[in-house]
DNA sequence: CTCATGTGTTACTTGCGGTAACGGTAGCCT
DNA sequence: AGGCTACCGTTACCGCAAGTAACACATGAG
């Protein structure tokens, strides 16, 4: 029993986690974050004790499940990033990338990050928390790294490029789960807006007529 | 059976309403969110369907529980946002306000916004997702409704204002959350370094040597 | 043939949210 | 007084999901 047999078995054993993967990632779009393990587990045709082997717990399937997702949005976004042109450009781009993506997968999205409520009937969830986060943290480290590669800040540029790029992916993903909720306006309206607001324009607006400006 | 009785009964229910919402209190900063409904009425002195017949399911609880913080949380907001002063100072003070406030007390920061994850041995949570975003959702119209009403944003202001509301609120959610997790500088440098951004910093600052900037 | 190993099963335990059914106890009515 | 109606509280239970133990079948090696 060497490397050979063992690379063999690691292979299929590989093949079957992605097979389970993604009959849970049929599972869980289907009937929201709630799914039960034994959905999960008929879904892929098998039972449960085999999803606890390959993933140890109900946390380690979801974050296989959720690095995925990650993984995806993070390639898109980081493609929008490296584009080139203007930095205002590229700012465009990638907040237009994240919400196309949430656009078009609003479930997956849903699972990302409110990984309650999901499934016609839902009722005792699940605990989570422990997997959207990551998502943003990961998104926040991203970009805090490419603002400090790429903008001369003076002194101090590290620390702030940390809190602008955690602050800048929070703007992005409270704006863009409101709009996903409400659907107030065109895609592009949301993304010149936002880019107006990182472009300064509340310090540079006036105040309304009757007081003291915010 | 009228009023003055009905007034009598109401007044004692809400007396107990108000004594087993601190008992949870307590229960839930201690143990975390994951605390059991048994735990939290052993805490009150009471059973299990006492606490049902209160507040319906452990969702209302929950949802009476955050309210509590979050109307004390929006007070000191509003009383930021209020003072008189010019807008920049405003800004500050409340983004001040919010972080002292999450950094005074974590444990209720933790339960509004990760209402996983909590006591030592924290295993199956509980679903939430839906305590959390109320808090943001309402801050982010408040905020809102304060830019329309004082900044001229020309046309459209009603959608700018509450993008940008939204988004603020996300900004400073995401920047408070990844730095009380890792306190990487004091909460004033925090402050200034998210007044900052919003005051286009990153729009005005240049690139570095090596390419076109972000 | 046997034995080790990986794959799969059934059947169970534990612990939670939530509920039904029952017991006291205060006040009101006649 | 005696009984009736609500309400506060209990015990004991249901259903369900996570997670586990113990057993059963295959298959390839010696």
């Amino acid at each position: 029993m060497d490397t050979t047999q063992r690379t063999d078995q690691q292979r299929s054993a590989d093949r079957r986690r992605r097979e389970l993967l993604e009959a849970a990632d049929r599972v869980v779009l289907r009937d929201g974050p709630g799914a039960s393990m034994n959905a999960i587990a008929a879904e892929a045709g098998i039972t449960k004790p085999i999803l606890y082997r390959h993933f140890g717990d109900k946390g380690g399937l979801y974050a296989a499940l959720a690095k995925r997702h990650t993984d995806a949005l993070l390639g898109a976004l980081r493609a929008a990033l490296d584009a080139p042109a203007e930095r205002r450009e590229r700012v465009e781009a990638t907040l237009d990338t994240y919400l196309a993506a949430i656009e078009a997968r609003p479930q997956v999205y849903r699972f990302l990050m409110h990984p309650s409520e999901g499934g016609p009937q839902n009722e005792q969830g699940f605990d989570m928390g422990a997997y959207s986060f990551p998502l943003l943290r990961r998104m926040g480290e991203e970009l805090a790294d490419v603002i400090e590669e790429r903008v001369d800040l003076g002194p101090n540029s590290q620390q702030l490029a940390r809190v602008w790029g955690h602050g800048i992916v929070g703007m992005m993903h409270a704006a863009g789960d409101w709009w996903l909720g409400e659907r107030p306006c065109a895609r592009a309206e949301l993304v010149q807006a936002l880019a107006d607001l990182l472009w300064g324009r509340l310090a540079a607006a006036g105040d309304k007529a009757g007081g003291p400006g915010f």
